[in-house]
DNA sequence: TCACTTTGGAGAGCACTGCTCTCGATTTTG
DNA sequence: CAAAATCGAGAGCAGTGCTCTCCAAAGTGA
């Protein structure tokens, strides 16, 4: 391959990556993540596979990159699309956040198995990895603290709910993304979280099939039981 | 290889086909289904990799078979840890079924991963794996079902829950698994469902790292969250 | 400017994979 | 007892991730 136009060697370098990374992403968004070769990566950059270990030592070191970005995105596309409510109708905000996942998750949908599926045996994501991982149920988290604060009133009625959650949480982790919710409250948040990806993770994993006919509204109902569980205006 | 001992011709194709299912399961149980490999498998058993396509006629045959045991496997385990509590006391039903989910999930996290992870891309399960996949949820729907014969009282005060499923449910595929549970509160029971085994999936998965600090008082929490929320006396 | 070092693509090669095909020996069947 | 079905062995093909060496081009310091 003869070298590309010009501009500064990191700058090839930075735009080399970078196209790596798109080729990859398509592939995958086409076939799957088990179907990507890093051979055919670099047959359709035009470039010989060795190649392509100048910019990543192994198949799994370009997964991780691919595992960033998609975290990234996700995040991204879901902190938009709440950021455009008003702050005060959090139950709107809650509303356009999980439908922004299930729709990014409907139409990348070997993407978010990357994400939310079987992780790579042995993989331990690197810490920037959880910081983008961490973006949604962020907001999933400033949505329910802005409720409390903005809509203050009695919580979680049922005495059972409010049990010491400090033997089995990390309260202090978790505060800073829900800082007005009380720590006896986490424990539905975090499975109104769980809740919206078991939700979108056996649609697209076919636990559904013969049990939901129309996707879309099953889950709209569910969000709507989960902003109630959640103790959401 | 020189013939097994004895045993008619079909003994003996059932007898390998058996064994071969042992040593693969062996194998991912260790490693995980994606370092699965049929050379290793037929080394083992000290047989040419050719020989095992006699029994299996790819690689994903194999798979299915052994995504099929796995299901009767935990479908079983479930079943039988359940079927010990007296049929009145629902709630210790349902925290045994939940319990026997979780334990087999993670003294088992690669055959878990197989069954709940990323789905193998283009597969559609036969459905004889179906109807085993859907042991565990049947013996859910059976305790609450009961739970609501045995223990009639006003459900689900809240109206908003009270909504016509017909139009995104499947009614009448739901209806057999619980019979004495009002069309109404199928979406709780299906998220009851999606939330254990999304619970299960977001510890084995590594998606509460960082959260969580005690996963088996975590779960026992949600597993209380979840009884309550379907309605368990 | 010019020797020196760094970069990164090309190509060959290794060990491995799933899968196919042919060839016999053995067992079952009519 | 002959014909047919079975099934393991072995060679082989196309593909994989990854390593190594070679070499031209680009960047660097005196």
């Amino acid at each position: 391959m003869t070298p590309k136009s010009t501009g500064s060697r990191a700058e090839l370098r930075a735009n080399q990556t970078a196209a790596i990374k798109v080729v990859a992403r398509r592939l995958i968004a086409d076939q799957g993540v088990a179907d990507l070769s890093l051979r055919e990566v670099s047959r359709e950059m035009g470039m010989v596979s060795s190649a392509l270990y100048r910019y990543f030592a192994t198949r799994d070191e370009l997964l991780t990159a691919l595992i960033f970005d998609a975290y990234s995105e996700l995040g991204a596309v879901v902190e938009k699309a709440e950021s455009k409510i008003a702050r005060g109708d959090t139950r709107a905000r809650w509303r356009a956040a999980c439908a922004a996942v299930r729709k990014w998750a409907t139409s990348h949908p070997h993407e978010y198995a990357l994400l939310y599926g079987t992780p790579v045996p042995g993989y331990l994501a690197p810490n920037v990895t959880i910081a983008a991982a961490t973006r949604v149920p962020g907001v999933l988290g400033r949505i329910l603290s802005d409720d409390v604060e903005l809509h203050p009133r009695r919580r979680l009625v049922d005495k059972k709910a409010a049990v010491d959650v400090r033997p089995f949480l990390q309260v202090d982790a978790l505060t800073p993304s829900m800082p007005n919710v009380a720590p006896e409250h986490f424990v539905r948040a975090l499975m109104a979280w769980t809740n919206l990806f078991g939700t979108v993770s056996f649609e697209l994993f076919g636990h559904y099939v013969g049990s939901v006919t129309s996707y879309r509204q099953f889950f709209d109902r569910v969000v709507e039981e989960l902003a109630d569980f959640a103790g959401l205006a």
